[in-house]
DNA sequence: TCATGTGAAGACATTCACAGCA
DNA sequence: TGCTGTGAATGTCTTCACATGA
């Protein structure tokens, strides 16, 4: 398997989320045009982006629904099922939970951590809260591989630097600070401070009636 | 002033909340190989992301902390103080308060919407909640060109239309869809569901013990 | 005709490498 | 020496343009 642009990656995902809510329609096929719509992209991106799959569409019927999902899915689903923790359950933390809701079947948040004795060992949408003491313990029990990082800004990098050394390899760290971690973690940063700052930036490039948009900014 | 690339402008906001932790400290100058540490990137990388500020540092002394804060501050601030405004109060939108809290005078969430009663008319942070039903209004009355969106899906489009038509020019947008709006509008898509499928995919690319990184994703 | 897959071109972003300077 | 700013080279991503086939 080659390696897939971590952009194609982004858009597969969300690719796959239109199709998915697309399903059970009238029809079964799609072109290219129409599912780039959707996602606001471009019809040739999206058929470069489909190439790592080795799925064909036809010139005639474009793409069958199913089997496109199907052959997206092998590439961005892990093989087996891949446990989530969650850590912090805070407003975010909770936002995150009721977000992810079952949502899908190969990728589960089985996991939260928090230090609030009010929330430990009750379970929400099935995920279970443990004391943040037992990360290492939970995480390498239920071989759990991805992290999200929901604490407050002064616990992120001790939590973190945990998380990692239980296992987690890919993270996603919503602490507005950026952690110190081996390199061959992966770390995918969410900065909510940050993002309103660039928003109100580019909100101010943003001329009105200025054809040619401004640009966005997907994931 | 020139175009100044997308994402220059993530690291200058960056760079500025690093500069502003490390103020007041012994020292005053900085080099640029110690801030780029700090920010995760190459230290050419942070010198050539200066440029557009049209700040010089020295050779000897490297760079002025405050003052580089300040000609950061003169790109990404806007000269006058910007209004924000949040939609949704639901777990989403109480961290997004939270977070945002007291971090910049020159921008700031003065209003949120939500239908639920409970909420209406009390105050969070000395932000105000109004009912859904005044977005328009406040909006105008109070100039507000930047909007986060925190409610669920099925009420996103709606209310991201409201917004964008009472004057919002730049969207911060939470729910996980892909908002139909006009191109002069700045939106920058904050996808959970995506951001923990891509940690994900990526977690299963790292190879433990393999160096040079994964690769990591800002903002 | 119309939609597909894809090489080639273009736009954008990062890294390299070095001149200049105290 | 050691750090700066920056042109040139490299790398990554997107768009263009067209051959192919029903």
């Amino acid at each position: 398997m080659n390696k897939i642009p971590e952009k194609t990656i982004e858009r597969m995902i969300l690719y796959r989320r239109l199709l998915l809510g697309i399903q059970n329609n009238e029809t079964n096929n799609i072109f290219s045009h129409q599912l780039a719509a959707m996602a606001g992209v471009t019809s040739a991106q999206l058929r470069k982006d489909l190439t790592p799959t080795g799925y064909y569409g036809s010139p005639v019927h474009g793409y069958d629904i199913t089997q496109l999902m199907d052959s997206i899915s092998e590439i961005i689903d892990a093989p087996q099922m891949q446990n989530v923790a969650l850590a912090g359950l805070g407003h975010l933390g909770r936002a995150v939970l009721d977000y992810s809701q079952g949502r899908r079947p190969k990728l589960q948040i089985i996991a939260a951590f928090d230090t609030d004795p009010g929330k430990i060992n009750r379970a929400i949408h099935g995920c279970r809260c443990y004391h943040t003491d037992e990360i290492e313990k939970v995480i390498k029990e239920n071989n759990i591989t991805v992290g999200i990082l929901a604490v407050p800004v002064d616990e992120a990098q001790e939590i973190a630097d945990r998380m990692v050394n239980a296992g987690i390899r890919g993270l996603l760290n919503y602490a507005p600070m950026q952690l110190k971690l081996p390199n061959d973690v992966y770390v995918e940063n969410r900065d909510m401070i940050m993002a309103v700052e660039k928003a109100a930036y580019f909100a101010r490039q943003s001329v009105k009636g200025k054809e040619g948009k401004v640009h966005e900014s997907l994931s």
